[in-house]
RNA sequence: CGGGGUGUAGUGUAACGGUAGCACGAGUCUUUUGGGAAGAUUUAGUCAGAGUUCAAAUCUCUGCACCCCGACCA
């Protein structure tokens, strides 16, 4: 991609409403576009890392059986009435009518829809276990929105819902998806401590919580820094400097930011919209749910919250725009010029992903500093200095220093980066 | 939903009730090219409405928008 085309403008101050770290950096680099309170646009580049994480997460989901489906945001009344949630969902539905006056509700999340798609598709035992997930927009009417990406009221998120014939195939599998929710925030640059929760009504067991301990969090964990034992505070009934419960360890108090979550559903929506199959002896029961979300921009801006300087974002590798960033100092001097398009087109066939800065007319100093903010893991900078020694520079994003490396080396360097 | 705060140009920021200014950005020209270059020149603004006043960005009211704290957060 060219930067000379490419729609986006840096902006050196954030505006004011910009409160956290990753607000300010996202709107700073022209990822996003703040459209109301809560409600944002996606631009070019951001869109392009949100995409990226949707296909981590589509590898890692496929990866345990899981099959894409898309599910409708627009829901009717009905099957919320089913569950009983049409009025006391918290927070309220956003609702509207359509002009026959019939009542819809934009989907905040889509157990009710799923389970009645169940319904009509599993009778029998043969038809378990199976696991579908969607990523899709999802409507929160919430009390407030803050941080940028980290609480809107809009915002793309993948959820995931298993259908189980019993608790031991349930149990088993949701040991899966947690170990799947691992490796996409290990993918995603993040390390998350898996937090007991409340079981908000679906069980008296725990959901569990998947945090990134930050100043930045809304919520507070209390751990064990020993051990595994992680639970939020809200149910935790133990405060800092209590024993943990699995090893005596002194448990330490922090904030963090829920990235993604995993609830055993049990039999609660199996039992409002009558979801039985017929198990192997004759016997009708009732199917087993789980379900397991990540929200994509919230995690987004988790990874710039955990992954910055004061210049700008570092993007990791798996999840940047592009993994290069290739800069032409002196776009009009037709030497660099020359050199720095043979290197972008190069990198391209090799399908290496490259932003290419080829804006005439932009100083040096400009292109470093946006460059920094933008934040793409490798910079290639392509100067008259270094020409005559037919080297251009080299830099890592998350590096001090920057090497030099003759033009012949570059793909090979790149190649060997990327594994 | 309760409490608090703020709305001035694309962005940031000034202006006692009395001439709306500065910086960056954007446009044009010249020079410049390894850390957000320099000069010249141009561009663009008081959230909306009502009120008080000789006079309102400034005071009052209403509305709208945004931000923060709390509560809430399938």
């Amino acid at each position: 991609m060219k930067q000379s085309i490419l729609f986006c403008k840096t902006e050196k101050k954030a505006p004011k409403e910009a409160d956290t770290i990753s607000h300010k950096l996202l709107l700073r680099g022209g990822f996003i576009d703040q459209l109301i309170s809560g409600v944002y646009s996606f631009l070019p580049l951001g869109l392009l890392v949100s995409k990226k994480i949707c296909n981590i997460i589509r590898e890692e989901m496929n990866a345990i059986g899981g099959q894409e489906v898309f599910l409708p945001t627009l829901q009717p009344k009905n099957i919320w009435e089913q569950t009983d949630r049409w009025e006391h969902m918290d927070p309220p539905l956003f609702k509207l009518k359509d002009r026959h006056d019939k009542e819809l509700a934009l989907g905040p999340t889509h157990e009710e829809v799923i389970t009645q798609l169940a319904v009509k598709n599993i009778s029998s035992y043969r038809d378990l276990p199976l696991y579908l997930y969607q990523i899709q927009t999802k409507f929160r009417n919430e009390m407030r929105f803050s941080g940028g990406l980290l609480r809107t009221r809009e915002f793309l998120m993948k959820d995931l819902y298993s259908f189980h014939a019993d608790m031991v195939d349930f149990q088993d599998y949701y040991k899966k998806a947690a170990s799947a929710y691992f490796k996409i925030f290990k993918r995603c640059g993040l390390d998350p401590v898996m937090v007991e929760a409340s079981g908000l009504g679906f069980t008296n067991d725990f959901t569990h919580e998947f945090q990134v301990l930050t100043d930045a969090g809304e919520d507070t964990v209390l751990y064990c820094p020993k051990c595994s034992f992680a639970r939020n505070k809200e149910i935790a009934k133990l405060k800092e400097g209590d024993k943990c419960p699995n090893c005596s360890s002194l448990l330490k108090l922090e904030r963090g930011i829920e990235i993604g979550n995993i609830f055993p559903l049990g039999e609660k929506y199996a039992k409002a919209f009558n979801l039985y199959f017929l198990d192997k002896d004759g016997q009708k029961k009732l199917v087993i749910m789980g379900c397991y979300g990540i929200g994509i921009g919230r995690l987004m801006a988790t990874v710039i919250e955990m992954n910055h300087d004061e210049n700008g974002i570092i993007w990791p590798k798996e999840i940047a725009p592009f993994t290069v960033h290739l800069l032409s100092f002196d776009h009009e001097n037709h030497k660099v010029r020359k050199v720095a398009d043979k290197i972008y087109q190069d990198l391209q066939k090799a399908g290496i992903e490259v932003l290419y800065d080829d804006r005439i007319k932009v100083s040096p100093g400009q292109k470093l500093a946006e460059s920094d903010l933008l934040g793409m893991p490798i910079r290639l900078i392509v100067g008259e200095k270094n020409l005559a020694k037919n080297k251009v520079g080299l830099k890592h994003r998350d590096k001090k220093t920057e090497s030099l490396v003759s033009i012949s080396s570059i793909k090979t360097l790149l190649k060997k980066w990327q594994d």
